[in-house]
DNA sequence: TTTGTTTCTTGATATATGTCAACGCCTTTC
DNA sequence: GAAAGGCGTTGACATATATCAAGAAACAAA
């Protein structure tokens, strides 16, 4: 039930067996059904989710209730509304289950404790913070002014894998366009 | 030289007079004029810039020679290619100066030393990491099927600040809209 | 002040993409 | 196995926004 997470950990520091253990007693297991909602627009975000296995995606709702894809989190992946989590306002956006999902539940008080016990789990959570920073500011650069097709492509070159295990419809909010261009550009496209 | 560099850092964690005094000597302090790159497409970036005073931004140059202005860094902000900096990979971006600025450069040698030194400094960074992120998210959100003229009101809800800083066709670059069009959208906000 | 750049505005036109609608396919459910 | 709902495709049409072009305004330099 906690190898994705100790992989995870393990990646990009060292723990001893002591504090591995600390660790793990702090998450709670939580599994969850497609479709079900993690997080509801107005919610506060409480916990942090690390996903052991299964898919989850977050998005907005605009005023015309319209889908607007921010990200999926796949296995080994961390999720939550960060802004919610540490301000305690309500949040804007959506989290939902994409498949069945095994997830790892960090309220914030664990995650205080650990951080402050554990210096090498900050320093974890420094380290995967920069790298979903990278990420994020690839994201930006890729929906700035890019076409349809042009932004299909870099999804297939930066993130194949979400095509397999994504409906068609929430890749191309994601890369934020109408789901007919999408179609329309992967029938071109085959040609 | 360094007062909003310490201010940025009390803002967050507290340091000792010994951390602090440590802390500021691995930084070199630097001058740089209007129009003047820290970094170019194709360089590596092997440091991180703290603005002390003045105005950075970043942009990328699609294959038309379009500018897709990617963030703005202002007195107090920090700026860099973390993508670059820490997998020392060349960059896609330029960070060009928009007004003479005081800046202080800190390369990755230091900055791991402070890392390991200062937990203090750990957390600061992953605070600040943490910040940005949630920007940064908020950024995507707003690029993603939003018209023209709900791109800029949000830009002054959010960011108002930027527009009496930065030139016009820079903020229609940064919200990934024309410049004429934001001109004209401009107009009809203020009938 | 005069001159030259850069930035902003405005108009005309072209085009990419969104929207609406219909249909077929596949999966799920009972 | 039939029914229902979700998902992807395709066509026709509307429209927001980009592009091209010219001129005005603001700013900087000489």
């Amino acid at each position: 039930m906690y190898e994705q997470l100790k992989r995870s950990l393990q990646q990009h520091v060292s723990l001893t067996d002591e504090e591995w253990d600390l660790c793990k007693h702090n998450f709670r297991p939580k599994r969850m059904l497609k479709r079900q909602f993690l997080l509801q627009e107005g919610d506060v975000c409480r916990e942090l989710v690390f996903v052991e296995k299964g898919a989850l995606y977050t998005y907005t709702l605009d005023l015309s209730g319209n889908k607007h894809v921010i990200r999926f989190a796949f296995d080994g992946w961390w999720m939550a509304n960060l802004h919610s989590f540490f301000t305690g306002e309500p949040t804007r956006l959506n989290i939902e289950v994409l498949e069945d999902s095994e997830l790892l539940m960090l309220d914030k008080k664990n995650h205080q404790i650990l951080l402050e016990k554990i210096p090498a789990y900050e320093r974890y959570h420094r380290i995967i913070l920069q790298n979903a920073y990278v990420a994020l500011q690839r994201r930006v650069e890729n929906a700035l002014g890019l076409t349809a097709e042009e932004k299909y492509e870099r999804l297939i070159q930066e993130s194949p894998a979400f095509l397999n295990r994504v409906p068609q419809n929430l890749i191309a909010s994601y890369i934020g366009v109408s789901p007919e261009t999408l179609s329309r550009v992967r029938g071109n496209y085959n040609r």
